[in-house]
Formats: structure tokens, sequence, C-alpha cells
DNA sequence: ATCTATTAATAAAA
DNA sequence: TTTTTATTAATAGAT
């Protein structure tokens, strides 16, 4: 889409590479900030570009998306012997499959409810530091500092996730790992201090 | 983009939100792999359709990007006093950082390995119930059953995951809520049957 | 950072 | 429906 054609292959000029990822990925959120405010899908978006700096969107909020995803992950088909879909995501459908395996999509019950949320979809924060900001420009929820969305509401589901988390893994674990994983790990989760702000989690070395 | 420009905003016909989501939610997923492909970024992208169905895109995986996230959103700044952003992610720029405040994006150091990884991102599976597939499609990772994804060597990131998460709620919890959630939640947690493949999780509607 | 020639995505029609 | 076409939108390369 530009005056040439170029290959979609690794490119290796740092400076092309910064640039091309930069457009690239505010179009990708761009097409995202449409498909939600067209469709009322939710749609949650992590990048982590090649220099490892992420790059969140998320529509209501990535946390919502993504505690939504795992928790249905884990809700339902745990089983680890068939080869099927998980499939507990249905609205009101009568399918089961929770990925898009065939081109009808699906999309409910939407014609009730008037257009009434192009607004809510447009609640931007991006700081720009261009020159001329002649401020055509409207806003966006991604870009945000993650605690913004990390309202204390947003504890309540991870509460549900965890508890998700714990019985989606409880499926896959052998026994003898089960037992490791829930004696340990979660020992030391309930032992540990908790009060101090800023502990850290050891597995990362993005933090040193 | 089309015959005629539209408004970005909610679609109340059914079938043009159909038909709508299903071609700008492939077009999203194309972007996604073009950018990867392109700049080696890992991106995960988590979408719920009008309809409640869950279309996944993630390179390597959607499950590895997320953990990702969640575990640096965990691993540092969790103080709930001042307004900046997180910043844990930083590979090796001197940035703090953790979401697109600006322009300049950051690449970090990658022309050392050259181009060799639009392969690996090419590994399809859609499967289209289209009349005469003519094999032109190349593999994508998105639209596949989740538990493909959720190998077991998955489950040692969830270890971690979880104890990020713990920190990450813990630092964000008043005192009372603290002692509930860590004696309610997690002692249930330890005290649940564990053994049953199947158990649900009832934190969503979505599975009965 | 902005501009523009060109390609890519897609709305409407077939 | 799936495919085709007329247009707009995204963006590669240049300024």
């Amino acid at each position: 889409m530009g005056k040439r054609k170029i290959d979609i292959k690794k490119i290796n000029n740092k400076n092309y590479l910064k640039a091309t990822f930069s457009k690239r990925r505010k179009g990708l959120f761009r097409k995202a900030t449409d498909l939600c405010c067209l469709s009322g899908a939710q749609i949650a978006i992590i990048t982590f570009s090649p220099g490892n700096k992420a790059f969140i969107f998320g529509q209501p909020s990535a946390e919502t998306v993504i505690d939504r995803f795992l928790g249905e992950q884990a809700s339902c088909t745990t089983a680890d012997h068939d080869d099927e879909g998980i499939g507990p995501v249905e609205g009101e459908d009568g399918h089961e499959d929770l990925e898009a395996n065939h081109d009808e999509e699906d999309i409910g019950s939407v014609d009730a409810e008037d257009s009434h949320e192009d607004s809510e979809a447009h609640q931007e924060e991006e700081k720009e530091d261009e020159a001329g900001g002649d401020g055509e420009k409207v806003s966006v929820w991604w870009d945000e500092p993650i605690d913004e969305n990390l309202g204390l509401d947003e504890l309540q589901k991870y509460k549900g996730l965890l508890e998700c988390l714990k019985e989606n893994m409880a499926s896959k674990l052998d026994e003898r790992n089960k037992r490791e994983f829930y004696t340990k790990d979660y020992m030391a989760m309930l032992n540990s201090e908790i009060g101090s702000t800023s502990t850290t989690c050891q597995e990362r070395d993005l933090c040193d």
C-alpha cells in the first residue's frame, strides 16, 4: 500500500523497521477501533515490539477481554483426551466452536440496541508530541497507563480468573505435578508477604 | 475503503454487521500477521464478536503473549499512588514507558538475525468450508482450537503468571479485601477437587 | 514529521 | 452466498 509493494518478510534495516512498525502498529489499532465501533466487538491486542516494548489496545479494556478469554478457556472443556476445540464461548447461537473455523462468523442479537455507543468508544488519551496539534484527533483508550485500566473493580474478575486458571491447570497436570503445583506454589503465595507494594516476580528479566 | 465511505458507528443491520465483522476481523488478523512477519513483534489479539464468539490470534501464541503481558504487569511497578505508566517493559533502550505515548515506538536489536522467520509465521489451519479450495491460502495460527496452544509446557508459565497476578492484586487490595481474598479464594482453591477433568468455573453464564 | 504515489482493503453490487 | 468492482484507506518511499 505504498509507492512500491514490499515483501512481507523480516525487515533488517533498523530505521526502516522502526518506521514500519510504528506506522503499522498504529494502523492495526485503528483497524481494531473501527471494528469495535462498527460491530460492538470486544477486542484486546497485546503487542511486544521488536525492542520488547508493550503496546496495548483494549475495548473496553485489555484486562477485561483477557480475563474473559482466560476464564472461558478454563471454565469449560478441560478434557485432555479429545482433540476438538474448547467451545465454551456461546452466547445464544447453537454453534459450539470457539474459534473461527468457518467463514460465517456469527453475530448474535445486536439490532435491539440502536446506535448510541460510538461515543463511548472514543475516550482518547493519546499524547502525541507533534508540533502542530490541530486537535482533529479523537480519543483512543489504548496507550494509556495500564494502572488506569486496573481499577479495583477489575480485581473481582481476577478472583474468578485465578479460579479458572487453577481448574484449567488442574485438569492438565498429572498427579505428581498437581501435587507439587498446588502445594508448593499456592502455599508460597499464601505465605508470602502481601503488604509490600513493589514485590517483583522473577519470571522475567525485564525489570532489573 | 469500499464503493462508498461509511461512518464508523454501530451497525444495526444484522446481515451487514455479520458481513462487516467477518471481513474486518480477517483484515485485522492479516494486518497483525504482516506486522509480525515484518518486524518480528509478538502479538496477541483476542476478539469477542457481537455474538460472543471468540477469535484468537497469537504469534507465537496468544497464551505466550498474554502471559508475558500479565507477568510484566505484575512484576514491577505495582504502586497505586502515582499516575504514571507501569513501565516494566524495557528491552535494551533507555525509555521507560510501557505504552506508546509518543510516536517513536522503539525497535531494539533485530538486525542480527536474518530473514528466516516468515515461514514459521504461516502455519495455517483455517478451515474454510468454501466450495473450490484451490489451496492457495497459506497457514495461519489463529482460529485453531485453544487446546492446541495449551501444551503442557505452557503450564509452567501459568505458575509464574499466577504468582505475578497474586502480587499485582495484593498491592491493590486494601487490608480487608486482601485478607478475604487470600483466605477465602485461595484456600478454596487449595481445598477444591483437583482431579476431575471437567470442573467448571461459574464466573460466566456461557457454559450451561 | 509530512507528503504523495501506489497498493491494499473493503462497501456495494453482481 | 461467494465473487467482482468501484472506491476509499493505508502506507512505502521521498521530502
